[in-house]
DNA sequence: TGTACATCAGTGAACGCGCGTTCACTGATGTAC
DNA sequence: TGTACATCAGTGAACGCGCGTTCACTGATGTAC
């Protein structure tokens, strides 16, 4: 319902959180305030408050739109993986969702989690039962809290180095056969966990 | 060689790391300023430009002194480690390293590596080399480039889930459990990448 | 269909703040003779 | 040992900036009658 008048934005709200990716991907965190967010929507520096409590508020509706953003990715990469190679497809999805989105991964997890959003909270609990699920798939006679919990930590490393330089991110293939091979090299010990959990 | 006297302050670089590094643990990130900086150290607010070129170079400062004593909590954890478990050991430790230094550890790796700092680069790069080393003294048979990637990555991730609240870290106990078995779950699969390699 | 009015989403001036950085300066130190 | 002077590491006033947030306000919208 986007109106036409200049006073009335339409939706405020949405083009404030558009205007946050955009300042993020650009200046990285340090340019996300408040008041570039309003000029960027073309409003008044006081007008997104009709919105957004104050700026934490802002920063984690960003965080969980990414959350949101990122579960579509992953489930696009797969919707339902049942093998090693297909969960390896996902996590490569995952790794490349950090490349595309830098600032905005960083935003997400960099910052301690805000413990009184509660749609932010939601959102990494909704990806961290997410990721059980497709364990769970992959591997139904194992242990899948534990084993998720070691995939999702290698697969989110590997999305931090990525980020930080320190591996090879010259080509979206270099990524995915890294990933690949990270996460292939786990896999291949999951016999080993199921004989454990026995 | 610190001086009584009041106007020199005899050693202003190293109070000002110091400064901010307790300002890091009290406030974050965010509170990390060269004002803050000289304020804590009882300077007025220009004199660390003697010692930093500006506040980006306070920063890299920081992270390389984080990395070297993340270097040195690992040598201390094992200093030549060979086994797995020897391994899993100095795993812990990084992830310990982690939590008990959450805003110095994300002013390492949160930001993106600033590559005109020579001291902040060398140290990335020597934690880099040292991990290497440490996985093909454990697994000399086995591509150590590829495997030692795995384990940083596994044990990198670990560290920023266990930060953001995401794992168990309400004792030492349970981090280490939870460290250890990820990171066996890992070495398990070493000799079927052994196998590949040959 | 027309009018009165409550509600809502915006405005814009103003506040105080802490920041990074510059500049000309000055006090202390150490070295050459 | 004593003095002159260069060097260095501090000072403190000042700058302009962008920020978050408050406040009283006003224009637009929609609903009740």
């Amino acid at each position: 319902m986007p109106q036409a008048s200049t006073y009335h934005h339409g939706d405020l709200r949405a083009a404030c959180l558009r205007a946050a990716r955009e300042l993020l991907e650009e200046d990285g965190s340090a340019g996300l305030s408040l008041r570039a967010v309003a000029r960027r929507a073309g409003v008044s520096a006081t007008a997104p408050y009709r919105h957004f409590a104050d700026r934490d508020a802002l920063v984690s509706g960003v965080a969980a739109e990414g959350y949101r953003e990122l579960a579509g990715h992953l489930a696009e990469a797969h919707p339902a993986p049942s093998t090693p190679d297909e969960l390896a497809a996902v996590a490569v999805a995952y790794v490349r969702f950090a490349l595309e989105h830098p600032a905005l991964f960083r935003v997400m997890f960099a910052e301690p989690c805000d413990p009184t959003s509660e749609e932010r909270v939601a959102a990494t609990e909704a990806i961290s039962e997410y990721v059980r699920g497709i364990v769970r798939a992959t591997f139904p006679d194992v242990n899948a809290d534990a084993l998720s919990t070691t995939v999702w930590a290698l697969v989110h490393g590997l999305a931090f180095l990525h980020l930080d330089g320190k591996l090879d991110s010259s080509t979206p293939e270099a990524v995915a056969t890294q990933v690949n091979a990270s996460v292939h090299a786990l896999f291949d010990a999951s016999p080993a966990m199921s004989r454990k959990a026995e």
